[in-house]
DNA sequence: ACATAACATGTTGACGTCAACATGCACCAG
DNA sequence: CTGGTGCATGTTGACGTCAACATGTTATGT
């Protein structure tokens, strides 16, 4: 049957290389490299046949080549848990976009579970890659706790930990959105202002959660017992069946959008009006919140910052050498909007 | 001042190749080369000393060679407008995910800009890439109009799109969601069931759109004029609006969440019940969908199975040769929650 | 007219890996 | 004791590109 002389499952047909183009523009190919990439030291005439050349041909250089001679990727690892959170994905997209723009590409490593075998996992995967420089956007405890020696020398930039500082490391300013947060509620009148922290497991949560704690007790408020949740809207709208059932509750900053939107709806679901009975904040500022009922207050995160600061720290480590090791921390701005209103007392009954 | 005799501006300190850990093991090169590929045709005792030396040099195999070599990346592209969209985001997790799973690694290229001249760069940036397959994320239109020729034998499955017949392309089967949802609500006794579409310029909105419309006139429903919004929670608001004072809508078919989220607040902003004065159906089921107020009624999209399917097919042709091109169809699942209702005829004034 | 500079173009080798082939040794059947 | 077989290991060269150096050609100054 398959008595074909020529092999068809020969090696994957590899494109036209710059010796092809020499020997069909009758140059040689160090002329072609030169073309290749924009050196101005070609006569015009032959710039023009090698271009042509490459044109018929359909000439693409190969980039394993270029990286070996070079040394050099020209692409970026990013080691991330889950994309889908709101927060990663735009992190991941400013940073996608400012790579690009500096002529890096941008090799995502998956971690599917956070554990700490599959971080390790993702990290040696990482290692194996061809990349010039890593940033990760892990909760810092993951990566404490991963027995991965990243190799020295190669730069490394951290988002969303404060934990190793060893590494640059850039993040929102946590606590200042928090501060901001709880401010707003107790300038609106509110004797204290409760808090639905996320997870004991989340660096943020916690310094979301520090924050708020610490903006009470400057204002000698109260620190009532916090709620906790695992980020989720569901999560969220169970803390809210239990909030909604303590009238004392007259405002409830909450350490996310989502789980402010879960704690929305048993609001409404237990007929506490809002803002009148009930303000509430969230943090992040995803685009759906404006159109939430009611259009939710909350801090606002720029996570576009966050992964251009990132790049920028990362490319300037690849082309410029080590720096020391900063954090740097982007601020947040509260977002006012009908969730939230002036304290008004409980009716006595 | 800078009178060091080592130029320490040296290229980026190329790790340790394969001869540094032959010569440190006291073996050739080619052996390291076993180890390394873990072949079994090397004496115990000697892999030990060297994966040894491997471990004391640190080194680890260059992908760039390797990739010279084998004319092989073991990478996939991936072509994306905005990664900040629910489904675009899931879709990439899954594709990231499997594509870990069978070996490759994921190099995205972010367009900025759903414009022709973006995607044609964002094109031409991916042919000079190091990949060895490409998946398109992005509105058939636009790749139709980007004047772009993908080279021949680069294997390419296209996603959400169903024009490009040339390539192989996965998609949800949106005409089985909006039937899905069409149908139900008309299950529900509603006479007939308004839609309020996607843009425009979006196939997938054109589709949904054209399978309500056939399902109405399936059932002899009269077809009532279209609300259009751009996907976006706060066009769906706008559209809402309108629906909230035209008291003869008793249900309504949102092309996706984040729109559906805005009809809510309007329809609540304007005091019509949900779901006992309209019916509300969404499509995406995102994450937050069952924590909406009230819970939103929704098509469930299954963005992992597309990225796995799409992932597997691109796998498939890299590694057996191009096939025919075909079209994947991932059938969704209407997912009942309470924002609908048995339909009540409007109380006469 | 001749040395010299300025520039276009060609030649060589190395980057790190691995397939193909070559070598060398141990063991076994006859 | 010889020829062969099987296995561990070594040697060579090629993948595509580009820096460094080499060569050739033309213009410039004296």
């Amino acid at each position: 049957m398959s008595d074909t002389p020529t092999k068809p499952r020969g090696r994957p047909a590899r494109g036209p290389s710059m010796g092809d183009v020499a020997a069909h523009a009758g140059v040689s190919s160090q002329t072609v490299s030169r073309v290749s990439n924009g050196l101005n030291n070609v006569e015009d005439a032959t710039r023009q046949r090698v271009l042509a050349s490459m044109q018929v041909l359909g000439y693409r250089p190969n980039q394993a080549a270029r990286a070996l001679r070079s040394g050099r990727f020209r692409s970026i690892g990013v080691v991330m848990f889950t994309l889908s959170s709101f927060g990663n994905m735009r992190t991941l997209d400013a940073i996608a976009i400012s790579a690009a723009q500096s002529g890096y590409s941008i090799t995502i490593v998956p971690v599917e579970h956070p554990t700490q075998k599959d971080v390790s996992i993702a990290f040696t995967r990482l290692l194996e890659q061809a990349v010039d420089g890593i940033v990760i956007v892990i909760e810092a405890h993951i990566i404490d706790e991963a027995d991965v020696e990243l190799p020295p020398g190669l730069p490394v930039v951290v988002i969303d930990s404060a934990a190793r500082t060893d590494y640059p490391v850039v993040d929102t300013d946590q606590a200042l959105g928090a501060r901001q947060a709880t401010q707003y509620l107790l300038e609106l009148g509110h004797p204290t202002v409760w808090h639905l922290a996320g997870p004991e497991s989340s660096y943020s949560a916690e310094r979301r959660e520090e924050a708020w704690r610490a903006t009470l007790e400057a204002g000698s408020r109260p620190v009532p017992p916090v709620f906790r949740g695992d980020w989720s809207a569901v999560s969220g709208y169970e803390a809210g069946l239990l909030i909604a059932q303590q009238m004392e509750v007259s405002a409830i900053f909450t350490a996310n959008d989502q789980m402010a939107l879960g704690v929305l709806r048993a609001l409404h679901e237990r007929g506490r009006h809002i803002p009148s009975s009930i303000s509430v904040v969230g943090f992040d500022d995803m685009a759906e919140s404006d159109s939430f009922w009611p259009p939710l207050t909350t801090v606002h995160q720029d996570f576009g910052a966050v992964g251009r600061q990132a790049i920028k720290i990362l490319l300037a480590e690849i082309e410029h050498g080590p720096s020391h090791p900063t954090t740097l921390v982007i601020p947040t701005r509260l977002v006012v909007r009908e969730s939230t209103g002036l304290f008004t007392p409980v009716q006595a009954t």
